[in-house]
DNA sequence: CTTGACCCTATACCTAGGTATATAGTTCAT
DNA sequence: ATGAACTATATACCTAGGTATAGGGTCAAG
């Protein structure tokens, strides 16, 4: 297999060179081997462990918890539904930030409601709702 | 009126000392008068002030928007209609937010419900939708 | 008159996820 | 053999919202 740059990593999963590195830093992505010049050398399916990353991210995971993740997926004892679990608790994490933002929400509806949309502030239903 | 301390301040309003001198520096509460000592000497409304800010930020806005929404406060040309429309736009934003989270959820359950629970992670469900 | 609880400034540190900059060495095509 | 394009390290910077620490001064009670 041919080996590739951190450029062409890089390009190949859409991401910035630092961006490998910073991944590399936080263990994120196995150390390279380097050329006697010291250039890192990936093998090709990096990519794919790149775009593992990033994809994860969509689906609300952080750096932290994709390290986590990685690491479970190299342990021998590890099977399918430790994997499930994990997602099962980002799914129970996700529906209590919607829960917050649904709360934020109405309250934010109940004043603007209220609200004329007009004349001074003194009489001004949101200011007031929020200084109490 | 008698003029209360940081301490005073930051205790009445349930946040650090710290957090008051921040929000000063941020521009979020007015510079108050000093004692001849340096002492920080506020009038005792300024807990309105500053709780203002928490219930500001439960319903979702930056410290960045609580001040621009403080300095629209002072503006004699704000109305009503002004400040209505600031929450509109979070209200918008809030929904943005709740759809992303949503998209998120319903990818990881939908992974989720494919995967048995066991077995070996080479045929996991989860990690092979992760890794396209 | 001293002790403890305050207060002051300045600076650094923290999480999260990078991006930017400075300085230097390498590789490849012409 | 030279210049563009790439790579390396180290360090600083960015947003957001603070918290912590160092090294002082002040105030009130006993």
């Amino acid at each position: 297999m041919k080996k590739i740059n951190i450029g062409e990593l890089a390009k190949g999963a859409d991401v910035g060179v630092q961006t490998i590195r910073y991944y590399e830093r936080r263990g994120l992505i196995p150390k390279p081997r380097r050329t006697d010049s010291g250039y890192r050398q990936y093998p090709p399916d990096t990519v794919t462990r790149v775009k593992f990353i990033k994809r994860a991210q969509e689906l609300g995971f952080s750096l932290k918890e994709i390290a986590e993740l990685t690491s479970l997926k190299s342990e021998e004892t590890t099977d399918c539904g430790d994997i499930k679990s994990v997602a099962e608790s980002k799914i129970t994490e996700i529906e209590n930030k919607i829960r917050t933002l649904r709360d934020m929400k109405k309250a934010l509806t109940k004043v603007v409601e209220i609200c004329q949309g007009q004349g001074p502030l003194t009489d001004c239903p949101i200011l007031e709702v929020m200084e109490t």
